[in-house]
DNA sequence: TCAAAAGTGTTCGGCCTACACCCATGC
DNA sequence: GCATGGGTGTAGGCCGAACACTTTTGA
C-alpha cells in the first residue's frame, strides 16, 4: 500500500519507465459437447515445457507482441481444432506473483465454446490432445483447474441468460439433444415439456422438415438456430432465464 | 493464425523464452454513490503522463513485479481515497496492441464500489482527482470511455442478481435511498412498493428504530445489510432479479 | 391545516411447475 | 403388437406488475 509519507506527486507521476515488463499469456478452456455421449466436454493436452512438461493443461500460449490477447486465444484455438471465428470470450485473469514456477506470467483466461463434429481431428491427434468430461477433469498444470471450474461457472451463468448453447451444437440439432446439452451444462435435471414449451415460445428456433432416426424409432425433428429472429428479441430486452 | 505447412512439433514446443514481455496495467472504475444528489458517479483524475497528459483519465497503474493485478487495482484504489478491503471486481482485459500509443500495454479492467462518505476528501483533492455523474463522462484518455462503458453494463448485470448496492451506501441508509441508488444504476424507474416488497421480504435487511429525517418530516427508517442472513440465502441459490 | 415524503395492501394476469397421456415407427 | 423415445395439453399456484390510499410531522 502506499505511503502517505512520500512526496505524493512525485508517486503520482507514474510514467511508462516504472513499468517492469511481464509474460502475458492466455489460456483457453475449450468446451465441446459430444452428441452421441451426451457429455460436456474440454479440450486437454500434455504440457510440453518445465517445469511440469508431460501433465495435463489447457490449450495456452504467450501473447505476442503484434497480437491481442483475444487474437492469440483464437490462434491457438485453430491450430489445435483448425476451426476459425468460434465463439469466445473472456472470464478471468491470473495473475498471482507465484501461480506459474516458471515465470512471472499472467494469464488471461478465456473460454471457446466449439462444434465437435466440424474439428479436425487429424489436428487435434497430431498435438495429442484429448476431450475429457467436466466432470473428469485430471489434474492439471499450475491453476488450470481452478480455470476449469471458474469457466464453468461463467458458462453456466451466461448460458441461462443467452442462447450461447447453440455454438456447440451442429447446425441442425434436435430438442431432445439440446435439453441434454442444458442438463449437461447447468447440471440439472429439466421437464422436458416446459423446456420445450420455454424454448420454443420464443421463436428464435426454426423446424425443419426433415427428422433425426438415429436416436429413436418415431425420429424428432430437426431445428435451426435463427440469429436475425433472436436478435430482434434482444433488442426487446429478452432474457432465457432457465432455473 | 498458424501455418498447417510449419512443423507442428516445433511450434508446439513453445517456451518460456518465447514469450515476448508486456507491460501490464490495471484501470480502476471507481463507483461512488452520493446520496443527496443521489447520482451514480466515477472518480476520475488528469493523466500526468505523455501522452495525453492533462486529460482525463481512470484511475490506473502498472502491476508491479511482486504484486497480483488485483493487488495493484487495491493499491492504487487506497492511494487515491484511502480506503482498504473494497468490492473490487475484475470485469473485461483490453489488449489491442495499438490501444495506447505509448507503448505495447495490456490492461486489466477492474470497478471498485466505495462509499463516498468513507473516503479521505484530502486525499482525493490531493491527486486532483474529481467525482463525474456517469451520464456526463467527460473525453477520457485511450479506450477509457469504453471501460466505463463495459464497467457500467457488468455493475448492472450483477447488481440485478446480488445485492452488492450496498457497498455504495452508508452502513446505515433508508429505503427510499436504496431505491435511488437501484434506479441510478439500472438507469430505469422502479415501482417503490413492489421495490420495497421485494428487497424487504428476503429478510437481509435489518430494520433499525432510528429514523433519517434529513429528506422528509414523517422520517424513514435506516437499514442494515446482514451479511449472515444473505449468505444464508445464496447457499439456497436466492436470486435478486431485478428487472 | 397542509404539503411532502414514507409506508402499507389488493387485485389481476401471466408464467412457471407439476404432471399424464397419445403418437410414430422399427423390430 | 409392443417397446422406445418424441411430442402435446392442462390445472394450480405463486410471483410480479399495476395501482390508491393512509400516516406522520414540520412548517
Amino acid at each position: 500500500m502506499s505511503e502517505n509519507s512520500e512526496n505524493k506527486v512525485a508517486q503520482h507521476n507514474e510514467t511508462y519507465k516504472d513499468g517492469k515488463p511481464i509474460l502475458v499469456a492466455v489460456d483457453n478452456v475449450i468446451f465441446g459437447f459430444d452428441p452421441e455421449e451426451e457429455k460436456l466436454k474440454v479440450l486437454l493436452f500434455q504440457r510440453q515445457v518445465e517445469p511440469q512438461a508431460g501433465n495435463w493443461s489447457l490449450i495456452g500460449s504467450f501473447v505476442g507482441p503484434d497480437e491481442s490477447a483475444e487474437f492469440a486465444a483464437q490462434r491457438i484455438l485453430t491450430k489445435f481444432t483448425g476451426l476459425k471465428d468460434v465463439y469466445l470470450e473472456h472470464f478471468q485473469s491470473y495473475s498471482e506473483v507465484e501461480r506459474d514456477p516458471g515465470a512471472r506470467v499472467i494469464s488471461l483466461g478465456y473460454y471457446s465454446l466449439i462444434r465437435i463434429d466440424e474439428q479436425k481431428d487429424e489436428l487435434v491427434k497430431s498435438f495429442n490432445a484429448k476431450w475429457f468430461n467436466v466432470d473428469e477433469i485430471p489434474d492439471l498444470v499450475i491453476d488450470h483447474n481452478q480455470m476449469v471450474e471458474d469457466a464453468l461457472h461463467i458458462l453456466q451463468d451466461d448460458s441461462r441468460r443467452k442462447p450461447i448453447g447453440f455454438n456447440l451444437l451442429p447446425e441442425k440439432f434436435t430438442i431432445p439433444k439440446l435439453l441434454k446439452l442444458y442438463q449437461e451444462i447447468l447440471q440439472v435435471e429439466l421437464d422436458d415439456r416446459n423446456f420445450r414449451k420455454k424454448i420454443l415460445s420464443a421463436g428464435y428456433l426454426d423446424r425443419l422438415d426433415i427428422k433425426d432416426k438415429s436416436s429413436s424409432k418415431k425420429g424428432a425433428y430437426f431445428y435451426q438456430f435463427n440469429v436475425e429472429k433472436y436478435f430482434e428479441l434482444i433488442q426487446n430486452g429478452y432474457n432465457l432465464l432457465l432455473p
